[in-house]
DNA sequence: AGAATAGTGTCTTTCAGACATTATGTT
DNA sequence: AACATAATGTCTGAAAGACACTATTCT
């Protein structure tokens, strides 16, 4: 093995022609995805079960080889379009985290760059070009399960961060419909923060936030009660100032004292 | 993970045992290290002077070939060791995120997992096991440079991390040495944020924060003026509240309405 | 005494969180 | 008229930011 150092040597000491697949070590790079959507006011999660071995009949985040002329998020999006037979490019991808455990896959030295895509509704998933089973699966439930591979860590990555970003992003906004009421934009953050919000104080700090939403003008006529007012989303991609989650546990971590 | 996805479409149809170094396409991973410290109460990265082509001359950030059996921050870790001859296996370390664009190394296919390492004060670059030259540069001049590679986005990524992660997290105390002033942990602030802090809010908020620091109980007296107290890093990780650099631009970028 | 640095307190404004009533449409 | 949903305003407490003076040591 060319150990690091070695191959090291060469990256700096060896001309570009002599380079060699057996000068170096043979990694496999992967994407994974975690595919985020609102389906009935909850937050949902895409999972494909396996059909093969390892872990075989065992759920797991859908994800691909990464070709080798094409960029990480090339490949991640090409995964995403087909697991979701969604190729808007407007989806919402942003790269998660990187993973290259030596022992994550018993077959091969394989490092998985994983990748976050959220969008406000997607349809069932076709399966795309793979014949395995896929499913939307409500994230507390997804979170409980047991994954392949380290795909619950990657998964609870996931969730945190999309949750960690609508608190400074306007993410949400874009991630709705071209036009929606506020209580649509509100139940997005309840279904990613697992979480009641106040309409009231929602309502305030969205409009305070400059940029995050503008009016269309327009309203809403499903009857029910009263039309609501249509937003679309704004030019802003920070909130000023953040939306905040309450930060219970933490409040509590924080009780350490030296006394 | 990863494999999976990517071992997918072979997966499918083959057997694990049928794994072949020419099924999949043949990756290089290294990692590549934005190592901060502080010199003279500014901000300095370490970077390091190439020797051979591509980008001879030009300077890089550190960084090397993660070896087969290896996990990718033991690598980080390791090439943290050789560059600074510090092995502190405290040295904080954080993934920044992962560089795969098929034309970002001139010589092969090479996806790079880029690191955060931050310590107060590192000693001169020994060169480590390399013979290249290495240097502590300012941030502002370094990010002013034209990098090899696309170590000038990765650098300015790591910039931008570290100058988040100071908000809401307690990093900057254990990023002192073991027992510091309240002004020296401050002037941490203000070289990573570039920007001066008035020191009467500042404490405040330290002060504030449960488990952000702790007092020893001891003072300093080395001359000048009146002994300043001596405070150890708290136990909690998270600031609350947290800690904000005056986010002028982001107010002025929100400024757009919709008349 | 003077120089140097550490340490602290108050005021004002902004934002967070709690909370109840009115408005406008449909059936 | 009843129902359903949308919309809004006020009060209180916490934190941010601006700002000036006192305290302690050394020379």
């Amino acid at each position: 093995m060319p150990q690091g150092r070695a191959a090291e040597k060469q990256r700096t000491s060896t001309p570009a022609s002599d380079y060699d697949a057996a000068d170096y070590p043979p990694f496999a790079v992967t994407v994974d995805l975690v595919i985020l959507t609102i389906r009935d006011n909850r937050l949902h999660v895409l999972l494909v079960q396996r059909d093969e071995t390892p872990f075989e009949g065992q759920w797991a985040l859908p994800g691909g080889f990464v070709r080798i002329d094409e960029g990480l998020q090339t490949a991640a999006r090409r995964e995403l379009a087909e697991e979701t037979s969604v190729s808007d490019p407007e989806l919402y991808l942003e790269q998660l985290g990187t993973y290259g455990d030596p022992n994550r896959d018993p077959r091969m030295r394989v490092v998985s760059v994983a990748w976050l895509a959220l969008a406000a509704s997607l349809p069932n998933p076709s399966g795309g070009t793979d014949a395995r089973d896929a499913r939307w699966v409500e994230t507390n439930a997804a979170a409980r399960s047991d994954l392949a591979f380290d795909h619950d860590l990657i998964l609870s990555n996931g969730l945190e961060r999309a949750r960690a970003k609508l608190e400074y992003s306007t993410l949400a906004a874009e991630f709705c419909g071209a036009a929606f009421t506020m209580s649509e934009l509100r139940s997005i953050y309840e279904a990613v923060w697992d979480a009641e919000i106040d309409p009231r104080n929602f309502n305030r700090k969205v409009l305070a936030s400059n940029g995050f939403v503008t009016e269309t003008g327009d309203r809403t006529n499903r009857g029910g009660g009263r039309p609501a007012k249509l937003f679309a989303a704004g030019t802003a991609a920070d909130v000023h100032p953040p939306l905040r989650r309450e930060s219970v546990s933490v409040q509590e971590s924080t009780k350490v004292r030296n006394d």
